[in-house]
RNA sequence: GCCGCCGUAGCUCAGCGGGUAGAGCGCCGGGCUGUUAACCCGGUGGUCGGUGGUUCGAAUCCACCCGGCGGCGCCA
């Protein structure tokens, strides 16, 4: 179009004004006053008023201007000014105007219905909320990586697709392999304990799969798995590194992500409290107790459902854990507290404000011989797990490692209402579109 | 798997003690030289989710089916 430099809406704000620039987006806002022409274009760093206008702006492209309808993408060019009429205190009053493709009459305009922005979701995703909840993604996903880096794990690459179940009970997608039943997986846990054997520390960021016929506002089908396993470490120090994390990612986002978190309302005062770790922990025993106490009709070895979290999340102000879980209540292949054998070592990390569990994990048991009663009582066919039973028959270490469901710390972190905000292509039953 | 709710214009919804369909927004045309989800005037717009039934007559009543939303259980 020209040699003028090409700015960012964001650079623009930090041009003297009376300087030259050029800018690109897509169509935000359009009126046309007739004489004067107001376009807010957005791009990926925030939005910004254009004016049109005879004073300034040649006829044709006026023209131009009063034809680039909402969601169009252009190129403008003109002379920064300040005006607290603006959005933001400045503008770009326009000398060069183009229209590079022209949008067709865009579908959302305010007020659509979930459905329908779900059907949509390729177009709703352009919007400033689902942005800002990406680019805190995007913080969270760095401050993971680093975090590991700095407390010395290999991050490593677990498959995706397996051959059997990780844990009883959870439902498994099943794809075909050659001929073959393989199977979605839901949780690399298995095989991080076996590169423990090597590596010592590892972890991994990578989708699971849930084929649980879950219908609530914390569950995906598809969601992405932070896991994390060690040798020689046991449940309380797991436990200290899941708050140092949770705490050290927080940080992060309120660090470099706070104009987000403003845009989505988050009161950051909730965010500031989590921090600061340590983190309260209770037993399971103390949790029926308080809960109890609240006059809830519950016993010893019931499970904790939604609305029983729920109840425990208003006693804390940030992340708590509960420990100790009644053996039977999780998996086969936690360890039983060696003080008190009914016991799971196992730790529930729960959000406050509803969110609920978003961190689960245990000590491992890491004995053959108890490894193989507690497949076998289970129903669960050894066959299937021999290979994870070789690990405690070649060089056993205690170890210890957790799993946290990143959509749903990024519910808590971002203060969404829903998990499918969280991420942007949400899969639910019934939802493979787009 | 269970409980509850909803499908009417492009979108959001009203109409549902049965009598041939309505609003707002959008869109199109016109007006407006500072708009902030702009405003003002005019126009456009529908196999009332599908099939079958009851009825002289069904968006409205009944049955089944399809699609969706909220919640529970399970989990992260």
């Amino acid at each position: 179009m020209s040699s003028t430099k090409l700015y960012s809406t964001r650079e623009v704000k930090l041009l003297e004004p009376g300087s030259r620039a050029r800018v690109r987006g897509w169509v935000y806002r359009h009126r046309d006053l007739g004489g004067k022409v107001f376009i807010v274009v957005r791009d990926s760093e925030g939005i910004l008023q254009m004016i049109a206008s005879e004073a300034y702006t040649p006829r044709e492209y006026i023209e131009e201007a009063r034809r680039a309808t909402i969601e169009s993408s252009i190129i403008g060019e003109g002379v920064v000014a300040r005006d607290p009429r603006a959005p933001g205190g400045v503008e770009l009053r326009l000398e060069r105007f183009e229209i590079v493709g022209l949008a067709s009459d865009f579908p959302i305009k305010g007020g659509e219905s979930i459905d329908y922005l779900l059907d949509i979701r390729h177009l709703w995703i352009r919007s400033r909320k689902l942005t800002a909840v990406m680019k805190i993604r995007d913080t969270i996903h760095g401050a993971f990586r680093e975090f590991f880096k700095s407390r010395g794990f290999w991050e490593v690459s677990p498959p995706m697709l397996t051959q059997a179940a990780v844990e009883g009970g959870a439902t498994l997608f099943k794809v075909d392999f050659f001929g073959r039943p393989a199977y979605l997986t839901q949780s690399a846990q298995l095989y991080l304990e076996v590169l423990i054997y090597s590596l010592e520390k590892v972890w991994t960021l990578a989708p699971s799969f849930r084929a649980e016929r879950s219908r609530t506002r914390r569950h995906l089908y598809e969601y992405w798995h932070l896991e994390a396993e060690e040798a020689w470490v046991h449940m309380d120090g797991e436990m200290k590194l899941v708050e140092d994390l949770v705490a050290y990612t927080t940080r992060r986002v309120l660090d470099e992500k706070l104009e987000e978190l403003s845009f989505l309302k988050r009161d950051t005062e909730k965010l500031e409290q989590a921090t600061k770790p340590p983190y309260p922990r209770i037993r399971y025993e103390e949790a029926i107790e308080l809960l109890r106490r609240k006059g809830v009709d519950i016993n010893y070895g019931d499970d904790l459902g939604a609305d029983e979290e729920r109840l425990l999340t208003e006693y804390f102000d940030t992340p708590f854990f509960i420990t100790h879980f009644p053996l039977e209540l999780k998996s086969f292949y936690m360890k039983p507290d060696p003080h008190n054998p009914r016991e799971a070592l196992a730790f529930d990390l729960l959000a406050p404000e509803g969110i609920g569990e978003i961190v689960g994990g245990s000590e491992r048991e890491d004995d053959y011989e108890r490894l193989l009663n507690s497949i076998t009582s289970r129903g669960l066919d050894p066959k299937d797990y021999e290979w994870y039973l070789d690990l405690r028959r070649y060089g056993s270490v205690p170890h210890s490692g957790f799993g946290l469901g990143v959509e749903r710390y990024i519910m808590w972190v971002a203060g969404l209402d829903h998990i499918r905000d969280a991420i942007p292509f949400p899969r639910f039953r019934d939802r493979l579109y787009p």
